[in-house]
DNA sequence: GTGAAGTGCAAGTAAACACTTGCATTCTTG
DNA sequence: CAAGAATGCAAGTGTTTACTTGCACTTCAC
């Protein structure tokens, strides 16, 4: 990596941390600066302004979290299985991330520069997993008496909250390992027990 | 109602509103009076600081979420019944505060001020409900394979996604009668067939 | 080896913040 | 009605904030 990059890298690591924990209004540019062991005319000099670095943020997140929806494509052969790969996948971006997106998601209801790039965020997460819920429903593999976008609810409420109390709320242990965790499945299973169809799991 | 508790009212309640969406740090204490209808020196004069109008609001939510623990006491014959009360009774203080508790769990992470009023605050509400999972596991009553703890935070997670999404994020709209609404009833009940014992709904 | 780009450092700006002081005015209460 | 408490208003404090300017230094491509 380039000298000139990795200074840029590491303003932005070091805003995505102090965010994820402090918030963005809690975050300052001197703070930002200083942990990311550069002079704070630094962070002017290359991302304009304090929205700027949260801009810069926000498209290199984008652009990874690309990466996650091209590996979540192979959707597998049981609905269970896509469920809690897609559970996984959740919760492990959401950590990489330090909870920076679950933070700006929290931060987007009151600040404007926040707002304006979270974009559909949540409520399209949301609309998406409810269609193919409802697709599952008729397929007669997801039960049929609950409404789509509750089922679709339950499903990021689990995740999300998971999320949120370990990296924010400071509740609990991260998973060592996301993709095998024990307690993950768990989880998972009292949502996925009570979405199956009857006589189906 | 006498004019002097009037006055301090106006503050808690505005503060209150302005806190739950703006968090601790994004609250002013200029904004705070302004929404009171009271000048900001009358602000400092009751409650000498920011914290002590954040410790005032503290105290009147303890007192009025007490209020609710006595209205849960009877517990219920069928431990369903019980854990949908307590679902209701979750959602519908956590409405009625406007999520004010819900965002200081979030900012008691990164505020020092709020951290200290908070106390045990989620994490002790997960202990209380996992051991009264534990017994029911014990009873036979809910399924035995799948630990208290993620029992307890399935429930958790769902009633405060529910609300977080309703309040903070903007997401979904608000019940009309949350002792009535069937959409958290159908929520719950998704936590409900994952989490009771086979054999035994 | 020269020039341009990137960075550090010192100093400074204007605005917003929590909080204070002094005084005039209203309200409450005995 | 008189006294004291509660409030409003105007003007301030010192600190912190995002952001700027000017200058010296290094690095590296050509």
């Amino acid at each position: 990596m380039s000298a000139v990059n990795d200074t840029a890298d590491r303003i932005l690591n070091a805003a995505s941390e102090l965010i994820a924990t402090y918030g963005y209004v809690g975050t300052t540019t001197r703070a930002i600066a200083e942990r990311a062991g550069v002079n704070e005319v630094t962070l002017f000099r290359r991302f304009e302004s304090k929205a700027g670095v949260l801009r810069a943020l926000a498209a290199r997140m984008a652009q990874r979290q690309a990466g996650y929806a091209v590996a979540a494509a192979p959707d597998s052969e049981s609905v269970r299985d896509t469920l809690l790969a897609l559970a996984r996948m959740e919760i492990a971006g959401a950590i990489e991330m330090g909870g920076l997106a679950m933070r700006l998601a929290f931060d987007a209801a009151s600040v404007p520069e926040v707002a304006e790039l979270m974009g559909e965020g949540p409520p399209g997460n949301l609309e998406g997993l409810a269609e193919y819920m409802a697709e599952r429903q008729e397929a007669g593999e997801l039960r049929g008496d609950i409404a789509p976008e509750v089922l679709a609810e339950a499903f990021f409420g689990l995740t999300s909250s998971y999320v949120m109390y370990r990296t924010v709320m400071g509740v609990g242990d991260l998973p060592a390992d996301v993709t095998a965790d024990r307690g993950i499945e768990q989880l998972f299973d009292v949502f996925w027990s009570g979405a199956v169809a009857e006589g189906r799991e």
